[in-house]
DNA sequence: CGTTGCGGTTAATGAGCGTTAACAGATCCT
DNA sequence: AGGATCTGTTAACGCTCATTAACCGCAACG
């Protein structure tokens, strides 16, 4: 199965990363590509050309274009779910509030936001092009997401409507994804002041879910 | 030009609403349509069967399908400006503070989020499928309704940075524009909670533009 | 009453593109 | 050595789909 048996190779020393196989590669560019043009603006020969090879050679690796977004999407939306996971797991092992651990999925979903922006903006840009049997795969994935959030915010905010909550949390998603629309890397003012800036934004944002009702 | 001299055809009363030309209905189908599957994903056979025709007899009132699209994203844009402008020429008119001034703007943009779901999706979904002087005329419609809210922001809170700022109305767009991936209209709780719900969200995320640092 | 033009129709065209076929050079295992 | 497997290649196929061609009814109008 894996045709890599060891990173023998000409690795000049040891390769801390595992040397990326041919297919992450692929998936990575065509990530970026996707992103870039719309999964249906970008051929397979372009995605080829990104890697090296041309054309019809992405077949040995992947059944077709399909299969390639598929598995970003469903990759991303498992790799979300289970970061959210282990935060909550991890913050309620060290007997921490339910606001530490809201902070916690903060900082891990602004860090999926900044280093896979690709892959963010895919993940709800191109889902409908997926075969009806993935799209449900990477559907439930993402509701189990959003409602491990919905339990945390409504642990922390306990007034609040469960729907109210979700749409908050749709809402907040909508704010720490909105980094892909800032042009390229542009106008960013650096990775850790942006960090630091959508987290303040998002816990603003959540703060104002209970309080006083504006106007 | 215009094909309808009056509006008299079978109406039974007055038509307030000035019976939707071909156009209009031509172009309100294919928002959705495109909302719903994509660009790519919609024929030009379907656009026509939406409204009663089928296939080419598009063409009798559109130069093609990307001129379609053309028009809804310069529309929207255009709307979204246009709103822009007239809240805050209101506003200053009132004599109100940037305060107010942003607290419109905001409502403003609600609206648009939640009667014109199909537009918001497309309009930074489909952008880089228009030919290039369309889509330089979209982003420069985009980026003058940003510097716009980022005026406002910058009047409101004296200290922040201009990047900053425009970091933080990119998030407060896409708080605003996340109800749309509210599976249809659902989970809402109604149109106007849900537009009180994003009000509170969007000015607690710009409250914390400036306050204590998070963490 | 012609005729002009608007708003349709169906059939044909032609390009783009995903996918498959057929073939070939390594590398590896025995 | 010699097959088997893996990973490429180029050429061909076939389908989808936007666009154009050619044709037509019909309302308005002089």
């Amino acid at each position: 199965m894996n045709p890599a048996p060891t990173d023998a190779s000409p690795a000049r020393t040891a390769p801390s990363v595992p040397a990326p196989t041919r297919r992450e590669q692929i998936l990575r560019e065509a990530a970026r590509l996707f992103a870039e043009r719309g999964f249906h603006g970008v051929g397979v020969d372009e995605i080829g050309a990104a890697v090296g090879i041309s054309g019809p050679g992405l077949y040995r690796h992947f059944a077709g274009k399909d299969a390639m977004l598929a598995e970003l999407l469903v990759g991303i939306s498992g790799r979300l779910l289970a970061s959210g996971r282990e935060r909550r797991a991890a913050a309620e092992a060290a007997d921490a509030g339910p606001a530490a651990v809201l902070g916690s999925l903060i900082d891990g979903h602004i860090d999926f936001a900044l280093d896979d922006r690709a892959l963010i903006i895919l993940h709800d840009r191109e889902l409908g092009q997926l075969r009806e049997a993935d799209r449900k795969q990477v559907r439930s994935l993402q509701r189990q997401y959003v409602e491990l959030w919905v339990d945390v915010v409504r642990a922390l905010h306990c007034g609040v409507a469960e729907d109210d909550a979700r749409a908050a949390v749709h809402a907040v998603f909508g704010l720490l994804n909105s980094t892909p629309h800032l042009g390229r890397v542009g106008g960013l003012p650096g990775r850790d002041a942006t960090a630091a800036l959508l987290r303040r934004l998002a816990h603003g944002a959540l703060a104002a879910l209970t309080g006083p009702a504006r106007h």
